[in-house]
DNA sequence: TTGAAAGCGGTACCAT
DNA sequence: ATGGTACCGCTTTCAA
């Protein structure tokens, strides 16, 4: 029951103070940096601090200040390649401001990502970076902001949390490939996403949670619409939520009497299972299938063929959403502020003109 | 529109325990969840606290039970997919077990280890999964061991440390690669990584200071050694740190005369650029040059010719490493515990004979 | 410039 | 089973 070592080795202010011969209050001026200090008390107290290897107790002093010195971070899966860059952008940043990142994956689960957003308060974290599961059930948010705690949206906003925003133009994205699949006559154009509806099917674009991605539909659909293509909701696929699902999905898909001639993947880990599944079956990409993916993932360009694709600034999305965040925590009572990052479609080889029927 | 929407919501047990009619101890009994409470009282309370929206504020039950309930997790890069399965591994497993993970980035800087190392000493972290950069630099692991708090070394290993440490048997699947490339006729054999050395050239195995990478060269010069290929170490590539300086590396390596036969990536990320740099060169793999990568990143099969490469359980290294440090921190004192996982060949198409002169 | 003492929000020991 | 209260380690008045 005591394996409390490590406590035993704790070395407070109280401990130096006395080393050095000076108050406790003394010793805590020059040990927190604040107030002020004669340089000879400053140097007594440093040194018996050094001598005693004194090491601040973050927790007491987050106690008293009221700021933990740390950042809570809820992103959908940092395995994911476009959340583990925007993960590096944001710890880039922060650090360099001084705080540290609590890292908490939600899944996508919203369960779970209540969950995390629980602990995170309890943890009395400065400020939450997060990547909603969810935007049409954003509670637990609405609950952080009302009890003051910065909140900057990744990737992903909601109409319903007027906090800071930061995403990509992900609907200017979509409309662009959509109308250059168009463009080189395609009419069976497929999207697939790895949000889910509860019967795994889609049929309006409000059945889609994920910011982002309601985005990118709708900007599909309606160009669509533009176009004089009707009907295209039943080339929205959800629930490629991971690779087997996808595979089947795909599978599935491109077996039926009614096989799209092009195909948008909503991340490159779909675009990657896409890319097997064609293989697998001897088809061809462009020649059977065109292909074009949301995420510039760096080996996107070393396929056979390399894969057109929508390249956001990942990395920047997390860093700018680091910066709005430490900008609000050193000055709170800005309004809120929507952040749209440019997209811009990589051309390569992964397209080309659908064969006229 | 009350007072409890105040900037902090800062409802204290007191406030819970005034509010249900109890004294302070009783009602952190119930928030707390220890000791006995009767249970008219254990709802009264529970339902002041409902009301009030109260929360614990575990900074200050970690000052009181010393324990943070979070873990400190150090890797090189989380943007390397090896570091961010891994991270995924160990944030599973750790979470099940109740703690959160602080992540920082060392950006494989030793200076910015130690600092990230002290940081989470300041923070009070119940324990620490670390990558260490140096594994000949350890003073700092070995502060934080000796002040009491368990430390898990993850895939690379330290003899300085007598820690947990969880690595793959690296050594092995170097000698295996290398032996298959001898067999197939190679005797010029490049090894590429992102270890550096001093002045960015390879002189012994003693120069790296990467536990994971040192023993695989040490494989990788033995077998050629044991086939009577000798001072192979020229053909050691050190210093492959980003995109840009392995791209500097490779070329210049595939211009000068003597030319590799083969080349061994020591991550995904270099033999990506291996093979951007050989499209761009004109060079095929593996009619001109073989390539074998460590890391079986999702994507290497799916190029054309899909890559051969070590397939490491990345995933289980983070989860394993999660594993012994919840494991201890359930019972310290037991002795350190090295494990080391099986690494597999995965044979793909990237390698053929090389032409016999 | 320095010191004494009152918190911060819990936990835990000791009474009752 | 419940209450009173002394801490935990640091910051922060308020006096001296």
């Amino acid at each position: 029951m005591d394996k409390s070592s490590n406590k035993a080795n704790s070395v407070t202010v109280a401990d130096v103070a006395r080393k050095a011969g000076v108050s406790k209050a003394t010793a805590a001026r020059v040990l927190g940096g604040y107030g002020i200090v004669s340089d000879r008390v400053r140097e007594a107290v440093t040194t018996a601090a050094r001598l005693l290897e004194y090491r601040t107790n973050e927790l007491a002093r987050s106690m008293t200040t009221g700021r933990s010195g740390s950042i809570g971070v809820v992103v959908g899966d940092i395995e994911n390649p476009f959340f583990s860059l925007a993960v590096r952008g944001i710890t880039d940043i922060v650090r360099k401001a001084g705080f540290t990142v609590i890292l908490i994956n939600s899944g996508e689960d919203i369960d779970t990502e209540r969950a995390a957003v629980r602990t995170l308060l309890s943890k009395r974290v400065d400020g939450l970076i997060i990547s909603p599961a969810k935007d049409n059930d954003v509670e637990h948010l609405q609950e952080a902001t009302r009890s003051g705690l910065p909140l900057v949206l990744l990737d992903r906003g909601s109409e319903a949390l007027d906090v800071d925003t930061v995403i990509a133009d992900d609907r200017h994205a979509a409309e662009n490939v959509t109308r250059k699949l168009i463009r080189l006559g395609h009419r069976h154009i497929a999207y697939v996403t790895a949000c889910d509806t509860p019967d795994h099917r889609f049929h309006t674009v409000e059945d889609i949670n994920t910011g982002s991605v309601r985005r990118r539909i709708a900007g599909f659909l309606g160009v669509c619409a533009e176009a004089g293509l009707s009907g295209m909701e039943r080339w929205v696929r959800v629930g490629a939520v991971n690779p087997e699902q996808t595979r089947r999905i795909v599978t599935d898909m491109l077996q039926s009497p009614q096989r799209p001639t092009a195909i948008i993947a909503s991340d490159s880990m779909i675009a990657l299972e896409i890319f097997k599944v064609h293989r697998q079956l001897g088809l061809s990409i462009p020649d059977d299938v065109s292909l074009v993916s949301f995420h510039d993932a760096d080996w996107t360009s070393v396929t056979s063929p390399p894969i057109t694709v929508v390249r956001q600034p990942v990395y920047n999305l997390g860093a700018t959403a680091a910066k709005l965040l430490v900008e609000r925590l050193n000055d709170a009572g800005q309004t809120a502020r929507k952040v749209v990052l440019r997209t811009e479609v990589v051309e390569r080889a992964s397209i080309r003109e659908a064969e006229r029927p």
